[in-house]
DNA sequence: CCTCCTCCATACGGAACCGTATGGAGGAAC
DNA sequence: GTTCCTCCATACGGTTCCGTATGGAGGAGG
């Protein structure tokens, strides 16, 4: 994962490794079948690491709108950014891209998720939660690769409260009225693993197979 | 710009390019000095094709909120998305870092301009001109690499406007009242090449250099 | 006709990988 | 103490790329 997090997947190639190690080849193929088996391996982990994990976190704040707060703290504020962004950007890797599906399907019911919950019809909850995991999105490749245009500190509380506002605000269509303290919620345990699937209602904005 | 688009920088490599135009590396070395030398010629294309031409399309619209919306409608319904997601993942190398910077900054700068016109203030039009950047590129993002989470046809309609309409929105912070149709706007001309810069007023929330 | 210049092809050396072959050190089992 | 099993190191061949060396075809100029 380190490697990944630095160099993307052409860090992770069995001789450099080995060597940052202080090992050898012959070693790791004695652990891995090949390099592919390391990358399934890391992928594995990634899944535990970068979605469960973070949803079981998250979802043990006690409304909607806190959760998804806290979703996004979470998930700015760390060194996650650079594993994501690279393993978004070998998304074309076979391997890569199922774990790729799997991690973008299960995050983005969960927001819509929180979104119903909050009051958004279910279409239009689709439909800001694909527009935040979007701009989360962009927002860490942006960190990533160009980090002098993104705020920091303060600015970037101010930056996240803008975000936040505008994704969870009712912009003209179909939100609650006026509920961002998440009173309609009574249900504290929302979303993890038992969550709305992203396909599993009218809207047909995305194909998403968990 | 074809390769870039089909396999990114990993694409531009001399000896499988010459195979594809039917040509060979000497051929290729009498051109070019080295790889390197078409990296760097291919990105002066991007900037002028990718950006300028862009922005200069989309600045003859007659008010802002023409202008914000015809460049969302451009840059999202196009085939621009996989050398743009391609040349963004590549921004650690040093050739293409600079081009990027150039082009984070021209752009989010543009996009901060209109808003001011349409009555944002300047630090508040600049974090959403940031936003509704990381909203492009985490869209694009999503596009060429899990096209399956984006929607299509009628559904990409609604979700653009659900989009515009809270980047453009009033969401509790210092936004115009209630003019989404640009009656304020009287410049016709607002902003490529001699728009705010980045990072001319007090709002230090972000430090690009065009 | 000879020369030179432009453009391109072939051939080579080198680097960075992947994967395999082979053997050897160290401990457990009997 | 001999055997076997685990774990690891060295050495090799193969692939794909970069860059260079060299020469050759074809036309322009004298």
């Amino acid at each position: 994962m380190t490697a990944i997090g630095e160099q993307g997947l052409a860090g992770v190639a069995v001789e450099p490794l080995a060597a940052r190690l202080g090992t050898t080849k012959g070693s790791f193929y004695w652990h891995f079948a090949n390099r592919d088996a390391l990358l399934e391996a890391a992928l594995g982990s990634w899944d535990e690491t970068y979605t469960d994990a973070i949803l079981r976190t998250v979802d043990a704040e006690p409304d909607p709108a806190a959760r998804l707060r806290a979703l996004f703290v979470a998930v700015t504020a760390s060194e996650r950014a650079p594993v994501e962004v690279h393993l978004h950007a070998a998304a074309d890797h076979p391997a890569v891209a199922p774990a790729m599906r799997r991690a973008v399907a299960r995050r983005t019911a969960y927001i819509a998720t929180q979104l119903v919950t909050l009051g958004f019809e279910p279409a239009e909850a689709d439909r800001r939660a694909l527009f935040a995991y979007a701009t989360y999105i962009g927002h860490i490749q942006l960190v990533v690769r160009i980090p002098e245009a993104v705020p920091q500190g303060a600015a970037l509380e101010a930056y996240l409260g803008t975000v936040l506002a505008a994704v969870l605000g009712n912009a003209d269509s179909g939100g609650p009225a006026a509920n961002s303290t998440g009173q309609a919620d009574t249900d504290s345990s929302s979303g993890v693993g038992a969550g709305r699937s992203a396909n599993s209602e009218s809207s047909n904005s995305s194909a998403l197979s968990p």
